[in-house]
DNA sequence: TTTAAATATAAAAGGTTTTTCATGAATCCA
DNA sequence: TGGATTCATGAAAAACCTTTTATATTTAAA
């Protein structure tokens, strides 16, 4: 399990480094938001802890800007800010916990680990969409618009790597990599009779057409109409 | 969004309760913490908004009870006792949150929404295991130990059925219906060579046996050594 | 130990999915 | 417009998965 900390009181930070490490946990340290920022970006962590009052980047300005790029890692806020307005405003944020300094170390091990336990399990989504195209990785179950689509598994995997770039175009040689694993050129059409199957039972009886050809390129999963 | 609130002192819950309801959730209030306790199972929350000290049932047995049934509902606890050691112990027996009284209400408010917000999007895992052996729904990747499974199709939901009812006996015709979707005897032993061309891919080459024979009855996947 | 029932397994048959191949249609450029 | 390239598509062939069939093995009871 590994634990970003973002603190800039350094007497404060090893504090809490040391007895996390105690307990288990891989913590790497920030020592200002910009660069809190940057790592939890960067690397996965299970949480973060982060001060509300630290130089070049705020806490909560960091949470807002992890939030906006769809980091959904659990953050405490640590903060000396006690009053109810402060507290909201945190969670509000999208902080998941908010302790006050001072604070007994057994109770934040406690909270991160409860954060933990409750985000493990967290996952991405079962269900992939694009307009009213919604494919069920988990069932498997494919329909357009309130009718249901029997696809072949590798018409599944066809447009599951479809949507999943849907609104950017996908050459042949990528859909033949990632769908038939094939890292050469075998000299075949196995792309085009993939999409023209798959055609036949996403796009044809509906107006708007949802795979569309580039031409010398590949094709495109189209996001808006 | 249902709350759940289980609170026996009439004037907070009445408090919490108008709150709640202003703020756009469906509020169930119970008095005790067994009818508190029935009501979660009973009925589908997202989150619950639950006091310690509870006639008939303490708060942290409730949680206890709902956690030994993989009930994950997120919850709150709200307390008067405000020492460390109450906080840790209410927060390890399984609670979400600890809030202590008195509390201003936005600041309960914001809690059970960062609760919410934290809890949506989780699911069930898409990963069953048992013993080393392991499933990924989801990428339909098998593995037993390190080494990777192939299945087919019908292999696949074969070992799904018999994995989610680890430990007990599973009988053919039960087989039959989840797996093959027939709710009659069709005079076949498709069961019987799905679990011999299960058995060549999944116990074969280890020591310990994972798919048993009851004779008369039907398999069982063994949960223990 | 013998016998009958139940289960295991190999191999063939049957059905389905995927690929190849051949041809026709569409698009682009000179 | 004509020719070349690219893409679409139907049909045959190949590969693959599932079921059936037939036979062997195991197990439990007499």
């Amino acid at each position: 399990m590994r634990i970003l900390l973002v603190e800039d009181d350094e007497t404060l930070a090893s504090f809490i480094e040391s007895g996390l490490r105690e307990a288990g946990f891989a913590v790497d340290h920030a020592c200002d938001g910009e660069t809190g920022l940057h790592m939890a970006v960067a690397e996965p962590y299970d949480a973060a802890v982060v001060d509300i009052m630290l130089p070049r980047l705020d806490g909560l300005s960091l949470i807002e800007q992890l939030r906006s790029e769809k980091n959904n890692i659990p953050v405490l806020i640590l903060s000396a800010k006690r009053s109810v307005s402060d507290r909201v405003q945190g969670l509000q944020t999208g902080g998941d916990d908010y302790l006050t300094k001072p604070f007994a170390f057994s109770e934040l091990l406690a909270r991160i680990q409860a954060l933990i336990r409750r985000n493990s399990g967290k996952s991405e989504p079962h269900t992939l969409q694009v307009g009213d195209l919604t494919m069920n990785l988990l069932t498997r179950n494919v329909t357009r618009g309130r009718t249901k689509i029997d696809l072949q598994p590798l018409e599944f995997s066809l447009l599951e790597y479809l949507i999943r770039n849907a609104g950017n175009v996908v050459t042949k040689t990528m859909i033949m990599e990632h769908v038939w694993d094939y890292n050469f050129d075998p000299q075949t059409n196995v792309v085009e009779v993939g999409v023209c199957r798959l055609r036949d039972k996403v796009d044809k009886n509906y107006e708007t057409k949802l795979i569309r050809t580039v031409r010398g390129v590949g094709y495109v999963l189209e996001k808006e109409t």
